[in-house]
DNA sequence: TAGGAATAGTCATATCACTGACTATGCAGC
DNA sequence: GCTGCATAGTCAGTGATATGACTATTCCTA
């Protein structure tokens, strides 16, 4: 029950096929959820298989024929009632946390370069939810959008995953710095 | 290869029993990793076997006996290999977010309760995550306990604990607030 | 004196998430 | 004419993670 209603929830923002979720799946989705395709192929099958999606075929003449899917009013009903059912908290999950917890015990070398590899990433995903923020929003200013705007659903998540890439960002720095101090390396 | 790691970490601080452990990663841990009992009761049969731990059977009077188990070096050779290899980026992946996404196609009324519900078990365990910043830290003020304490792993993943939960507050708070104002409820 | 919580641990099963390998078409560039 | 890339999707398998139901013992409380 996971994948599951990240992928109905996908599905609001209007019709996609399988290849165009995993993209989705793949970078701006992936603020909450992450999944390859094959592991979409699989649930959108057996999500229409249930009638909470409905699929209709769409040739295409230079490439490969698809499958568009759209949420079905059942769809909607699961998704509510997901919604309603209290939700398990979830906690971070992240190697590079295991490595840190172990990195007085260890060679803080290569944790140090993994730190600042990650820290480097996280302000590139920064930079990726700057300009979706920027493109859900439109004209409007942050402010005035959240107000009055109309689907600021995917805005939401969206600054859940800017803060969170942000603090990911700060606090690898931070970190890589403090064992580079505790014990100076020659690179 | 994952809560493998994360208990053969969880083990440097010293001779645990499984019982023991499924404590920590119920509260304490679970900063950056959960577990249930039996996940960890299997894993560490399985650590035994690969002679990555080692246990000690402890007779008790008062109470059932248990077995001990502490990490060996081949158990640290198998950490430092793990802290080499490079780590994949996680996300988040919190059922909340999927809810926030679909919001405005739901009723918005349990989200924002679980919203707030949230922010609230959030708060506590910023509280919960200070104690023991203080406990780990003893005397000394960050700064210093950062720059001369001996075993800062632990101070480090709950630092990064702490940002998350702040934020997870913050964000919902500010969400819940949102689609209050949006769409007036009574309660 | 029965019941519950805490300690300590096991077994069996289900489901999830992910890996790797694979098919097929068309377009652009060398 | 070949290679690589983007589009579009499938299959088979495995390891990781979670659920539910159990067994024992002792201490504390109602």
């Amino acid at each position: 029950m996971a994948l599951r209603h990240a992928v109905l929830a996908a599905l609001l923002d209007g019709e996609y096929s399988g290849y165009q979720l995993a993209k989705a799946f793949d970078v701006s989705l992936s603020n909450f959820w992450y999944a390859v395709p094959q592991q979409l192929y699989a649930e959108l099958a057996k999500l229409e298989r249930e009638g909470l999606i409905a699929g209709r075929q769409v040739i295409q003449r230079d490439r490969p024929n698809k499958r568009l899917f759209t949420v079905t009013d059942a769809g909607l009903a699961e998704l509510a009632a997901f919604a309603a059912t209290p939700s398990k908290p979830s906690s971070i999950r992240e190697d590079l946390l295991v490595m840190v917890q172990a990195v007085d015990r260890l060679d803080p070398a290569p944790v140090i370069a993994q730190l600042e590899e990650r820290a480097v990433t996280a302000a590139a995903k920064v930079e990726i939810f700057d300009r979706m923020l920027q493109r859900l929003r439109g004209e409007l200013d942050e402010e005035t959008f959240l107000r009055e705007g109309d689907r600021i659903g995917p805005y939401l998540t969206c600054l859940r995953g800017r803060r969170f890439e942000q603090e990911n960002r700060e606090w690898c720095e931070q970190v890589a710095a403090l064992l580079r101090a505790r014990a100076p390396l020659p690179s």
